[in-house]
DNA sequence: TATGAATGAGGGTTCATTCAT
DNA sequence: CATGAATGAACCCTCATTCAT
């Protein structure tokens, strides 16, 4: 169930998709170094990490990640669509698979939210720096990607309530935006340290469905 | 109930607490000037927010900004301090009055809701520069700030599980992680334009307390 | 007989032309950098030209030239715009003003010759980096400006062409080009040293007119 | 007619002029490189052209280009080198073969002309980057050529007017400097497309003994 | 010969801050 | 109090060149 090639993102450029052929150590450095300079873009957001901090990590000069990279942008471009196209892929896969909203709802929040803890960097630099990013041309896939997300929710938010599944006093589209935020705050400010994935999914779905009042 | 000093955070320098004697133009210039400055780190944050610009904005130059701070960083720490000091207030003024668990989380997210939306700067600048606040001893007064707070929820919740209110399989410390996440959320990354407070604030403690599901 | 405002070039960004009222040392200054980067500009070349040569020369650092302009680029537009303007009013002066096809050609080059003299670096970055500006949107007045001088040689010999003043078996726009470039060669490369610019000139025309040969 | 050893010019490293003997793939290979290297130079000024881009439009990488050339200097040597001992040869076996004053110079401009038309890259190197190429020691060959081109010219002049088949009033190396400028204008910047080599020298000839005024 | 990775110096530019006027 | 000029450190990026493979 993979994402049409249409609802892609981003990462356009030639030589990243390169390969030589052979096992191929040069794909595997450029890799190396985009899980570095993420790494440091989640601990510190995009803007205010510095490519020489990134070439420090990588235990080279700053100029050298150009040979890898045309620039700063290009390296957050590969880290924000390859997360976006993931998640994007998680989505379209629940709804189409799921029996109901419910289930459906239940498996964005689950398969999302490994695919979440998969991509930290690009979740800090979305929250960190998404006045930057929203307005560039460049990355003009971002917003793109969050309305189809939002337009998912709220369908199936709409449905369950149709359905009876789901409280008919809930505001679907407010709903859906308190729970985004929740599912993708990063962990950096979160720092629900102590806690696996699983536990804060449960947490999370057992909120989302009953509440936290006891019920009769 | 006025938070007792010991408290109390940042933003003692001795300046801005000065007094002109008579009506004070003095003080309610440096005042618009923190507004300024707010609101422009509300939009594109702390860091990615210029002097330059702020002066601009003021219709000055930026040059002129330091008769009245003596750095961009006394201008956040005024920020700050006032917002934690007003979100410390509320959430000690909820617990002592309310006669219940439940109230006073009630309590505690309608009043630290309004606190909140008037203070969007500040919870931009959390949100966007909290990796470089954090590690300045300046703004050690924030993780303390946040610790208190989840103090506060967690003994709350503690207490209605306790006492039958509050579902017993509920992970406290972990509940607290995710609802505080969704109140602090930046508007200008939530961007929930069309709703008001108080709905905002009603959707939320109607999933909180109820969840989405319906109750048969 | 000044050029109309619609033929005019570049150099419109704002503070450039600010005036502060009195006697104004702010222009003074801006002039006086805009003369040292001419000069180096006229010596090694626009791009060989670096932002820390000219700040050396005038005695600060690189980086407070930005105090005075947005960017190297937009010195570049003050010093090409100033000239091209001069050049085309000096143009457009002569054929208004002059009796006969040969004289509007003898005062174009008279004029334009002592413009020239005041423009060495203008003239400079235009021979050396006319690749660089030629392709850029900000400088599209400077080709334009170009088709415009032609035009008016060219009127000027079909003119005299027609009338019997000038030889018949002229090519026009030919002659043109081959006399532009005679009288632009900036002084960097032609290095005629030891003659006066009326020598100079006085040369060409004799040239221009009657050629080297002896008659009868 | 070759000229003497003693007046030629540059190129002297070692590996330039070497064969392999055989047919020789490797000074093609080598040639070829250099016949792409001077159209960049040609088109954008060789300061301006990067050796990544000569690479490029030779299919290799970069770095591969310092198996052929030690530094993209000596590529610029090489063609440099080549065009002035060219242009001298041009020069001397026209003053050798030549009858008159007049004939010399009709065959200096006929032969130098087809020389420059054939060494574009050369031309545009020596205008745009002339302070460039003219403050280096191992470019000394440069104005050392330039001086005896003029020498050759004005003696030529000088030769005329004293036979009196030029006019008695001509300053002989004042009209050698107008004259040399417009033949050894780069055709970049004077684009004088839609007409031939012949018909520009025709045209030069014309305005250079007769002027443009009609006679009698 | 060619590649791919890296160097290191330097390029234009930004920005918080200082200070004489 | 404000200005205008300047600082100095840091930023992203470019480029000729080197060298192990």
């Amino acid at each position: 169930m993979r994402p049409t090639r249409e609802g892609e993102a981003g990462a356009r450029s030639g030589p990243a998709r390169a390969t030589t052929g052979n096992g191929s150590t040069r794909s595997e450095r450029r890799a190396h170094l985009v899980v570095l300079a993420g790494e440091l873009f989640a601990e510190k957001g995009y803007r205010a990490t510095t490519v020489r901090e990134i070439a420090d990590a990588a235990g080279i000069l700053s100029g050298s990640l150009y040979h890898h990279f045309d620039s700063k942008e290009s390296i957050a471009d590969e880290i924000l669509a390859n997360f976006i196209n993931e998640v994007l892929a998680d989505y379209r896969g629940a709804v189409a698979s799921a029996p109901s909203p419910r289930a459906a709802l239940e498996q964005i929040v689950r398969s999302t939210s490994l695919t979440l803890s998969r991509h930290r960097a690009a979740l800090a630099m979305l929250q960190n720096d998404w006045s930057y990013f929203a307005g560039q041309p460049r990355f003009a896939y971002l917003p793109k990607a969050l309305r189809e997300i939002e337009r998912i929710w709220v369908t199936q938010l709409e449905a369950g309530k149709e359905s009876g599944l789901f409280r008919a006093d809930l505001d679907a589209k407010l709903t859906y935006r308190l729970l985004r935020d929740i599912l993708w705050i990063p962990e950096q400010w979160r720092r629900t340290r102590g806690y696996s994935t699983g536990q804060v999914v449960d947490a999370f779905l057992g909120i989302l469905f009953d509440g936290i009042a006891n019920r009769a």
